[in-house]
DNA sequence: AATGAATGAGGTTTCATTCAT
DNA sequence: TATGAATGAAACCTCATTCAT
């Protein structure tokens, strides 16, 4: 239905598509999304391990038990599943961040986000993207869009926390916000690298190094 | 000048070639250094542009005026120029880094990091280079080696400024060195695809909230 | 007939082609296998002309009037395309030696063998890929498996002659059947370089020195 | 005088070339010829252990000791360097089967070519040069005169042992002498895939049945 | 006499993509 | 709706050969 080769695709479910709709939230489930999603979910780990450019068709097919065919069908090209891909990223990265993001606990959120990290390939595909994203405009627009609406919300956040006294507010909240998200991506960066860096204690360690340095300095001159 | 296909080579001893071609009997052996660094310029360029993936050796060698054949000539395969790259990538940023060290000056220093990401495709063929070592055990290595050397010179010099009362010192000194790390790979990882977030003033404040965040508290609290 | 680009095919079967596309609903079945066929008997007939490298897969596939990819989409690689050859050699040269197997004259077999041999590629074939072996593992174990079995049929013959004294029963039988062997490869070997050797009456007399020299020394005497 | 980078070497025993031309029989013999007959050794080695097409020019060389120049310095190309590798092996090869030759015991004959084949490369290099030879004619004619010379001796030396009642003279010397001829191909042949048919009684057995074969029936009977 | 830098053709292989079924 | 056979371009790499030195 949102999809452009599926001509008869929305016949399938015509005895009463909207229990479904009405279950799942929103999203116009079907076999044709789900079949769509475990393609999804096999390119992510595909790309995770392998790279854009090691991601091909055939591998991410047929780790989703798929034929190649079947990619080609659910995405008009490879690109066109990437960018899938990397939108799907960002969805389930703003829902694991929404979630209790009005607790406005950053020692909290860093904890999500080393969840996040540690436990799946999406930062890896997500790191792998952005490399590609270099070179692919489609794929920079997503970033573009979705990225900056990140940083939106962070600095959101982290205004509110000035305001609550929580954060130093002699510098400005988008450039505090930035600094974290550019953290955040360095430590992404190496952590595939040397990952012994960002073991239980050190992490820590980084966690709370950025708390102090983002608290307002009276308070730490009191400690 | 003695080379049948290197037009560029003639410009680099343009001082005074005659001492060359006399120092050296029989054989040029600057040549062949001579070439292989036009060859890793060219590689750096091609990376920098279509990453690691999109850098065919055509390409590379294509952009350096020669065939194919002489890359695999100068380099036992394409992972060994890549590595060579990657090497020589590090070679110079020591050199630029290591140049005023000793003034420790953070923010004489975050200035030549943005020339350096600014002017020249050293840094996007880096982290085209880091993505790939995700897949590479070579690149990784290098990797480990280099990055882990760069932060241990990083580290030495916040010691220093936290014992001169420059720096805080209610953080170890590493963990500042690898929140600046990570905050200037963060900042280069974003920089291609928004770059409009690291013009002129906005870079500026950037640096100015870095020092501002690792600054003595109560250095802040006094201002 | 089904296939875009098998002119060749369509002869295969031409008794009734309709009976095939009625028998297999849905996506042709049978063709894939023919068309396979189709590209071992070219494989053989270039690597019997052009021997084991010069039979490059570009050649093989335009030889069967294909693309190189349609090469390494029916077989793994160029090693698993060899290896198909020579069990597909091996298979009809058991076929070729069975029929008629129990007759057990010995003089038939051989002109049947001369036959295969001045008929057809395969012999050629089979002692490039036998000079390959010596370098391939994979090949060097089918050898052994397919050539091994085939002695030891000879062998079985052999015994059973030489228990209805057609053949001397001084010597082993396995020796004997080893010798045959031999003598067929060491023919089969030169062939190629003086193929006068073995024009018409020549090979009568190699057969007869050969029925001569196995028969009971008795039988000789007595003529 | 006999290393490598020696420019003048031709000049270094100008004293008196003669001595040697004399001492080696007639070979005209300087450092120009022993530095060919090195490659020439390494070529033989090379193709026996890698084949034909895998014995690159520069694999040839650097076993020698020598630059990828050389080889195309002293032959004219890779076809010529074959060429009188080929001549080279026939050249020891007659010399092998010489001495002796008049004693006319073929048993002694076969346990030298056994001792042959199992030390050296020699017949690994001819074997992998027959199979070439299909497709260079210059190989092929090369194999022609040469082994119809090594046929025409073995005929007569079989002819011989015919009138001294040594070999059975109901069949041809000549087809004999060829049957010989072919087995040791044969053998040969076979030989590197399952060595372990050749190994110490068994090569006996095969040798005297080889010359059980041969012998008068006569003799056999008596026995 | 000898070197080795450089070439360019050709090898195997992988890939995204198309399309008949 | 879904398949998978087939394509053809392009990748990396090796090689025989040439030629200035």
């Amino acid at each position: 239905m949102m999809t452009k080769h599926a001509p008869a695709a929305a016949f399938e479910d015509d005895g009463d598509p909207d229990d479904q709709t009405v279950a799942r939230r929103g999203r116009p489930v079907g076999d044709r999304e789900s079949k769509r999603n475990e393609l999804l979910r096999a390119g992510i780990a595909t790309i995770a391990e392998l790279g854009y450019s090691g991601a091909s068709l055939r591998k991410v097919a047929s780790r989703a038990g798929h034929t190649t065919g079947a990619v080609t069908y659910y995405f008009q090209n490879k690109e066109a599943m990437v960018r899938a891909i990397l939108e799907h990223l960002f969805d389930e990265w703003d829902t694991l961040l929404d979630i209790g993001g009005a607790v406005g606990d950053l020692r909290q959120r860093f904890r999500r986000w080393k969840e996040m990290n540690t436990d799946s390939d999406q930062w890896m595909a997500q790191f792998q993207l952005l490399a590609q994203a270099r070179h692919e405009p489609a794929l920079a627009e997503i970033y573009q869009r979705r990225y900056s609406a990140y940083r939106a919300r962070l600095t959101a956040t982290v205004a509110m926390q000035q305001r609550s006294g929580e954060v130093r507010d002699d510098i400005a909240a988008d450039i505090i916000a930035d600094q974290i998200a550019a953290l955040a991506d360095g430590w992404a960066m190496m952590f595939p690298i040397e990952p012994e860096r960002f073991v239980g204690t050190r992490m820590d360690e980084l966690t709370d190094a950025v708390l102090k340095m983002i608290e307002p300095p009276a308070k730490a001159v009191r400690r």
